[in-house]
DNA sequence: TTGTCTGCAAATCATTTGCAATATT
DNA sequence: AATATTGCAAATGATTTGCAGACAA
């Protein structure tokens, strides 16, 4: 039987090659979001020939086909984080521990609502993020 | 009297100074949003030495002191929106001529609950932005 | 004055690209 | 074999920084 990433990776029709199995197992292991950089040192520990440009390409590829996802953030680089969940949703971003998490919340049909009868427009897509702090750094930082 | 402008400056304890009026101005000015280097761009027609460090500085303390804002936009370049409205709310980007309308709509009740119930988290705080097509461009792009 | 603001030139550095060699199907 | 992937080196380009002179308060 083949591994879970190499279904991804057909899924998506791209060739089952091993960095890119082992940057979905990489990003899949951690519950927080990575930078491109990050993947790329971790990357290093498995592989003797790796180059960083591959890591960029292939996190963007998989961004793209749905994969990863990519983490809004306020200094504009790119973070990735592995999301198992395929339905349309949104994160919540530990501010301290870099944890994401999935919070079910989407204002979809009020926002669709207000967009179309107050500005006569049309909505193509929306992001939501919350950024906070997560329920184990609440327990590690009270006195 | 002053320009409401300047009071908007010394409010921010920054200086008066042309360059950063005309800022302003070029900002409030446009319903769309725009680059630092349209900005600058803009600026070069008023001044005849104007430097784009100055206007990445100013466009930066500006969003910082909350006179304008940033948009979240996906090629993670800076770009930015003078908006009158200060009280906390989000926006709605059209896609097409980048023009920026205010939503009213915010889910912050509804998160918050969901984060500090669900995932025993704290929110600090969260982005909203919807992107899509305003009248303008639909009527503009209709048969 | 006195500290802030600005212009200029130069630096940064995250991200991308070209291309030849390699690996997948 | 045919095509996609990768590594390396180099390029890119938006954004930042250092600093001396100009300006606001």
């Amino acid at each position: 039987m083949e591994s879970e990433f190499a279904a991804t990776l057909k899924g998506l029709n791209m060739k089952v090659t091993p960095k890119r199995l082992a940057i979905l197992e990489i990003l899949s292991k951690e519950s927080i979001y990575l930078s491109p950089e990050e993947v790329w040192q971790l990357m290093k520990e498995r592989f003797k020939s790796i180059g960083l440009p591959t890591v960029y390409r292939n996190l963007e590829d998989l961004s793209n086909g749905g994969a990863i996802t990519k983490v809004i953030h306020p200094d504009r680089k790119l973070y990735y984080f592995c999301c198992r969940n395929q339905e349309h949703h949104h994160h919540f971003v530990c501010v301290f521990c870099r944890r994401v998490e999935d919070i079910s919340y989407c204002g979809n049909k009020e926002i669709v609502n207000e967009v179309s009868t107050t500005l006569k427009g049309k909505v193509l897509s929306h992001v939501l993020q919350v950024y906070g702090i997560c329920n184990s750094c609440i327990n590690e930082n009270e006195s």
